[in-house]
DNA sequence: ATTACTATTAGGACCTAGTCATAAAACGGA
DNA sequence: TCCGTTTTATGACTAGGTCCTAATAGTAAT
């Protein structure tokens, strides 16, 4: 006796959700058991045959993608926007976000919602970072909402524009940051210069 | 004569490229044709049929998802560390970092890089960014290779480390910043207390 | 109109990775 | 030994194809 059938199901269940990719012809090999105990168990453990268990996988993939392409350009939630005054945009941070170590956020993550937000409150085919000074006042953790205002401060004629970011957690300042930013329309001369210079 | 072969065909890539979950039957009911046809299409625009699309997407998904879980410590891959002293990261930016209309790496991915690799330099328990003051000299583009070199300035006794990081691509600076980074081993008094601050 | 050629459609055999239903065989315990 | 569970086998059928052959349409040039 190799294993008893409620032993085998725990670990088909396992199996298989480490490795979806898998047939029924491979499992029955690696169990030792033939093909229809192994669809006979998938019906017990209601789990869906490889195509549907492949294609569930690829929709969660396509909605994201679908769902990335208006979030791309920022990071966290904009909830309010007014273009070239003020933008306002919100992160919970979440396991992905922290030190595993000590569930401090990491600064990069503060830094790229901050940065996003001001990339998205210019109004320009063309946003980039040129400088940027900036200050973790407190150490952000698990769980918390990190609500970054960004703020236009000058908009100079040659291509510039300073914007401040203030992100908070509860009305505490947690993160502050001035960002020097190059913009441009898409139309004028100095942008594929620019790109093909490397 | 609805549409000739050529238009036919240049709008069924794009639609599959839309919308990769359509079978066979679908498209020939679409473009008022027989299955045959959209199968000879497919055939000469070298298009796999619907399970291998949905396939590759679904592994494209798994992929990330394991890549995305080690990622954790740092951005980049480090090429050498000297605990104190400095480092060096590689990272080599691809599609995931960059904004899609014009294919400049996104400000917050350099920063990553870079903030993680003074985190990483620094030999003690806790490392946090303060302070940071950066630049972003040139824009760097899809498939260039960023190498990030660190450099521990000083080690002040009140807990604060001095930290630069140049990043460049082939000898050209693309990155500097300056981080002002608290650390603190994990025995000391003062980290929890901070920690449970809010 | 006839020929030549491309484009389209049709058909059948085969494939994978299954479903569903039925039945037979093997195993374990009282 | 008999009973109930578990496993295996078998056959019919499915979706969404591949691959190959062959017939039919449509268009253009002679």
């Amino acid at each position: 006796m190799k294993l008893k059938k409620s032993e085998r199901q725990e670990n088909l269940k396992k199996m298989i959700e480490e490795e979806p990719f898998i047939t029924d012809e491979e499992l029955s090999k690696r169990f030792k058991v033939s093909i229809q105990t192994i669809r006979l168990d998938r019906l017990e453990l209601a789990i869906p045959e490889l195509r549907e268990r492949i294609k569930y996988v690829a929709k969660q993939q396509w909605d994201e993608t679908v769902k990335a392409l208006p979030i791309d350009e920022v990071i966290g939630d904009i909830v309010d926007l007014q273009l070239d005054l003020s933008a306002i945009s919100l992160l919970e941070i979440g396991t992905e976000h922290v030190f595993s170590r000590n569930q401090i956020a990491r600064g990069h993550h503060l830094f790229a919602q901050a940065n996003s937000l001001a990339v998205a409150v210019i109004n320009d085919q063309l946003a980039l970072t040129a400088n940027s000074e900036i200050s973790f006042n407190r150490p952000v953790k698990l769980g918390e909402r990190v609500i970054a205002k960004a703020k236009v401060i000058s908009t100079e004629e040659n291509h510039r524009t300073v914007v401040t970011v203030e992100s908070s957690v509860q009305q505490e300042i947690v993160f502050s940051g001035t960002f020097y930013m190059y913009r441009s329309t898409d139309e004028e001369r100095g942008d594929s210069s620019n790109e093909n210079r490397n």
